[in-house]
DNA sequence: CTTAGTGCACTATATGCATAGTACACTATT
DNA sequence: AATAGTGTACTATGCATATAGTGCACTAAG
């Protein structure tokens, strides 16, 4: 994975690993990689693993029992929610960032339509 | 304006005025702010200020002029250059995190079509 | 010539990020 | 009891960011 200079390393991990939670490539319960691990899967420092668990707890996406790891919350209507509310406001920026550039919606909307995929 | 606590400050006013340049509210050739007075008009520091500055002449959005200013590039090829690449860039990380969230193309656009405005 | 506005080059301090390394506590397994 | 895997808490260093402040060189206008 490659980092993006201008934002920390722990947030980009940290929106890696919520993007596969909220869509349930991580399954709700499931266990993560240790932190250890997480460090060498990713090629960053242990500090800045725990950095990630740490900020996904408090998201309430994630469980850590010390001494056993960290898990993936079986809230499930917590992670759907989160998943639209994500859903909407990567919408909602997209459109205004469009509208910044003085592109319409009905325009974004057809190059949309357009776009090669 | 408020800023991202996540992204430098420099790059987030160097975005608010290069997507002005880009779309021509800030029109060719035209005088920007002196360094100080930018500083004053986001809040930030005259160091930070000057940052901006840098790094839009380093896109070749600027021209600085020492003891003159700083202003904005005549080259309007490259201005609508940038806009549309931009544009693009834009249109395909949404899709790009749309589809990380487990949404399809279709379905965005179905969202993006009801979408209130 | 003087002045105001400008870019630019410094010094210095504080903070957050990321790194490296060490140590300790808890849990389950053997 | 010993071991392995785990979370957690430290110290320390280096770097980028952002701040504050000072000074100097260049340009245009009075």
């Amino acid at each position: 994975m490659k980092f993006d200079v201008n934002l920390p390393i722990w947030l980009q991990v940290m929106d890696s690993l919520q993007t596969d939670i909220l869509t349930g490539r991580l399954p709700p319960g499931s266990k993560l990689p240790g932190g250890r691990d997480l460090a060498l899967n990713y090629g960053i420092n242990p500090n800045t693993a725990a950095r990630v668990y740490q900020e996904l707890e408090k998201a309430s996406l994630c469980e850590t029992r010390r001494g056993l790891g960290t898990f993936v919350t079986e809230d499930l209507e917590r992670i759907a929610r989160l998943r639209h509310e994500l859903a909407l406001t990567t919408l909602s920026d997209f459109l205004a960032k469009m509208a910044r550039l003085g592109i319409s919606r009905e325009e974004t909307i057809r190059m949309l339509t357009e776009e090669k995929g």
